[in-house]
DNA sequence: AGACTTTTCCCCCAATCGGGGGAGGCGACG
DNA sequence: CGTCGCCTCCCCCGATTGGGGGAAAAGTCT
């Protein structure tokens, strides 16, 4: 895709330090044209389309909105920009970040360097999925995460079931599979525990 | 306290986003002298000593370190430095931020001018607290907030009792105040809403 | 094909939870 | 002085929880 090209970067993020941060680094790296910042999702739409970026760099929230949805978004409205989805501490499984389009996944946690040599795989297509899945967080399954999301709101088993359209068994089920595998004792410990993660928002 | 004199600013956070974000907001001001940055709760220690910065910003969460432990060591190992916390999508009790030495707090989802003049603030002798206490937060008793620590880690009623010397029914009787007060049902949300107003670390 | 994981459902049972009620003591604030 | 919040303790009760057991279907990986 992009060879001697210079490559013009989104970065969609609701703190104004991030913007900063990213503007700091990419801007010295000479493989970058420009590089833009949006703070809402809409506002993020519109960039891309006007703009028409390679890369777009999406935080995993962005203030009430959810980082794959702005992706999915993206992807549809600028089917031309690669998105690189980053979160902030936690993790995310690579296949819900692949699902909603993204062509990478990165931890800020990373360092600089590596941030910006994500950044310029994506904008050369190469897709990039850093954080390869090791810690508890990943040996969480779909359901026990969809679960553990609705026991974070002070869901019962037997509501968790009804949206799930399962029975409160299933659901207890998954919340003991969640108890083993983060190595807490019930609900309260386990939103504890999910947040220190990075597995709730 | 500093008044014709420009400040030195050190900056802890374990994102290094964040720190080019600091950094390309500070030295743009010109009242800063110097702006350096922490990984760690020991590096920033350490910078905070050979460095004696005016003001040091401390993230509320540094990696797995605590922000308000990290501002109380800076605090006593080195008495010069006035320490401003910020928070990145939560709030924390002012109380809890002066507990721990703190001169200030503000919020990462400020406007960038708006940290930058609290940074000043803070160097020049004003003590900050952004985010006027007003929420269901600062409405919890001391015993209360006690007790909601201890149903954050997984404990019983019966186990907070043993651990604060009260009656299981006693610490019920909190809980349940606690529950009123977040306006939740149950322990897990409980945990969930008090992760999300800062109230926890 | 066998091992493995995931998902789903069921039962039993003791422990825990959370709301309701009542009660007394304390200190602050007006 | 009365009220109000905080702290402490007690009881009853139904709902919920979480561990133990078993079972079956589907998919993956080797």
């Amino acid at each position: 895709m992009a060879d001697g090209r210079r490559l013009r970067v989104l970065v969609v993020d609701d703190h104004d330090v991030v913007h900063w941060g990213f503007r700091l680094l990419l801007t010295q790296q000479p493989w970058v044209e420009r590089c833009v910042s949006a703070r809402t999702g809409a506002e993020a739409l519109e960039l891309a389309q006007r703009f028409e970026p390679h890369v777009a760099v999406v935080d995993l929230f962005v203030g009430d909105e959810s980082g794959t949805e702005i992706c999915s978004a993206i992807r549809s409205g600028c089917p031309g920009t690669r998105v690189l989805l980053i979160s902030g501490s936690g993790r995310i499984s690579a296949t819900a970040a692949r699902a909603a389009g993204a062509a990478g996944f990165v931890s800020k946690d990373l360092a600089g360097a590596d941030v910006a040599r994500a950044v310029r795989s994506i904008g050369t297509g190469v897709d990039v999925f850093a954080p390869t899945e090791s810690g508890p967080a990943s040996r969480l399954s779909p359901r026990e995460r969809e679960v553990l999301d609705l026991i974070a709101t002070g869901a019962t088993n037997r509501e968790i079931g009804a949206t799930l359209h399962l029975s409160p068994y299933t659901v207890k089920e998954h919340a003991s599979s969640v108890y083993r595998k983060l190595d807490v004792r019930n609900r309260a410990e386990a939103v504890r525990e999910a947040q220190r993660l990075g597995l709730l928002a």
